[in-house]
DNA sequence: GTTAGAACGTAATGTTAGCG
DNA sequence: CGCTAACATTACGTTCTAAC
């Protein structure tokens, strides 16, 4: 069974769809759980609707079927993310803060207005918030990977365990996105073109000094926007969202599959503090080599 | 397989009580 | 009066559980 999530979706708007999937043939069923309002059935696919207006669809390995449904459905919602309003989009976003292992990754993405929509059918409904074989993030990207030739364009930044040891890690943020806009500004020639711009990241407490470069964008005609969980917002955020997790778990995954890093059967698990996996590694490797690698935060102030 | 919600982790930053 | 330690809040995450 695949899922797909599409969250933030309006009551009114969740009833019209319930109406719209009945009249397509689908058959309601009774709720399985307090938290769930209605599902109904097509088939090969279901689809709930839950109290925090999470729409869920579960369906089968194909869904061509489904395509003309998703259509209807957006076609009664609206788009799901902020409509672009300005010729090219860019979103900057990270991941891999709160892990000990591995670095932070940042990532921004622009694309022309153009491809709002095919970007929308490749990551709009992909669902970034739990996790996935890395397989999952690896499919989006080549997908993605394929419209550069249509403008689309991405840059990635590594911030590592070593760097966070010495410095504030969102003065490092700063820096990162900053050096991330200005490769992007030196790769559109002209600054002129900032006016074609929409830039959006999110408010992860953003400093003085980068605050004040952004300004600058802004006066000089950009649109700039900073926003708290800008990713379930705009598309170009959400996007720069699974680049980077891509490239992070690539790095993890290269890491885990190192016989070098293994210890005792295990290995170093997602990298989350909370995973027993990641918890047991640390404690067994500290016990045998003493010294970390370079791939785990000394930041972190825990003890082992 | 899914959800919601809480528990459990980190870092950074905002707030405030109280000490010298 | 100003500084600082402690507490609270807000981000980023994962995992567990109850309910299907």
């Amino acid at each position: 069974m695949n899922g797909k999530t599409w969250r933030n979706l309006k009551e009114e708007k969740a009833d019209e769809i319930k109406t719209f999937l009945l009249k397509a043939g689908g058959k309601e069923e009774a709720r399985k759980n307090p938290s769930e309002v209605w599902r109904i059935r097509l088939p090969d696919a279901l689809f709930t609707y839950y109290q925090n207006r999470t729409l869920y669809i579960a369906h089968g390995p194909s869904e061509k079927n489904l395509l003309p449904i998703y259509q209807k459905m957006e076609e009664i919602a609206g788009p799901r993310y902020s409509s672009p309003d300005r010729e090219m989009l860019f979103g900057l976003d990270e991941t891999g803060k709160g892990e000990i292992i591995g670095p932070v990754i940042l990532a921004g993405v622009s694309f022309p207005k153009e491809l709002f929509p095919t970007i929308d059918k490749i990551v709009g409904l992909s669902d970034t918030k739990r996790p996935h074989k890395f397989p999952y993030w690896e499919n989006i990207f080549k997908q993605l990977s394929s419209l550069k030739v249509k403008g689309f364009a991405y840059f990635v930044e590594e911030i590592s365990p070593d760097k966070l040891r010495k410095e504030n890690l969102n003065r490092l943020l700063d820096k990162g996105y900053k050096k991330i806009i200005n490769f992007f500004l030196k790769g559109m020639g002209e600054e002129k073109r900032l006016k074609e711009y929409r830039i959006v990241l999110d408010d992860y407490g953003i400093g003085k000094n980068f605050r004040r470069f952004l300004q600058c964008l802004q006066e000089k005609g950009a649109e700039v926007i900073v926003v708290k969980s800008a990713d379930s917002e705009y598309l170009e955020v959400k996007t720069a969202a699974i680049l980077a997790k891509r490239f992070r778990e690539r790095i993890i995954k290269k890491i885990k599959e190192n016989p070098k890093y293994q210890i005792a059967g295990l290995t170093i698990g997602s990298g989350n503090l909370s995973d027993k996996e990641t918890k047991e590694w640390l404690r067994k490797w500290k016990e045998v080599y003493k010294n970390f690698p370079y791939f785990v935060k000394q930041s972190f102030k825990i003890r082992i």
